[in-house]
DNA sequence: TTATATGCAAAAGATTTGCAATATA
DNA sequence: TATATTGCAAATCTTTTGCATATAA
């Protein structure tokens, strides 16, 4: 999806496009393909519209979700990421701990799972499945940093 | 694992068995096959020993967990919750979100999932999967819950 | 025009930290 | 006894809320 349709969606679901909306979802766009904390989130978005506040990025960021435009990922210490849903169908991601770059995996065991959860009485209602890894790019990084470490 | 050995393993990684430590495993042992949160923790540990500290209950949750004797589930808040781990093997959850309670499923597409980030050149070294839903207490009370819904 | 959205400041909630006192091995 | 552990209070960090003001439709 473009700037405008998503724009457009927004609309189409009952709110008003404002200035800070607008540069939230083309910094969201503009990291495509990458996860993204609120700080950095309103850091890039005061380079388009330097009014914005912080209250305002939250505020938005739980509206995007709602309307399912942006996924949320929590990481290990509780603190909030975000990255534009790329796809309409359901699929999870591959997190790159490196550099927060994010790949989509269309694989989804889901209808198994759910048969195991029925066997054990359960009603699945969620599911969360997240990988995590260094892509080549920061794996390669990593082994300089291994090499410096090794000098020092 | 039974609490002594629960306990032995602390000993064995150079941890002093303490009358905190003991009464916080001794309530993760007695809500096992359940998540639960810190103060719910501190709550129950404190009928135990009850001079322990909030503090005290983050720094061995920590402690525990570094040592895989607990696993930590973020709900989608960012807030922590805690149980402890019953197998050795490698396997995943699946959660009510009524109780809190916890089964054990031991499949995981994790081989597959690697050759697929493999696929895009990424390498895998974590992956999460959670499944959540409700067991067949919590849904007669979410049917009961209903029906009042629909009286009111 | 008018309801919605925003900004600010303050509050809330969870978790962490420094440091002196205490308990374990 | 020496070192790890604890308790307390204060700090930190992220996120939320109330309310007056501003703005999109």
């Amino acid at each position: 999806m473009g700037l405008d349709q998503l724009l457009k969606k927004l609309k189409n679901n009952g709110y008003k496009v404002t200035q800070q909306r607008k540069a939230i979802v083309q910094i969201l766009v503009l990291n495509k393909g990458k996860i993204i904390s609120v700080e950095e989130l309103l850091k890039q978005v005061k380079k388009i519209y330097s009014k914005t506040n912080l209250t305002t990025v939250y505020r938005n960021l739980e509206i995007l979700e709602h309307i399912h435009l942006v996924h949320k990922v929590m990481n290990e210490e509780g603190k909030a990421y975000y990255h534009i849903n790329e796809l309409d169908s359901h699929h999870h991601h591959i997190i790159c701990k490196g550099c927060g770059k994010t790949e989509v995996v269309e694989y989804c065991p889901i209808d198994y799972l759910s048969q195991v959860a029925k066997d054990k009485k359960i009603r699945l209602t969620e599911h969360k499945i997240e990988l995590y890894g260094y892509c080549e790019e920061c794996e390669k990084l990593n082994g300089l940093k291994e090499e410096d470490d090794k000098i020092h």
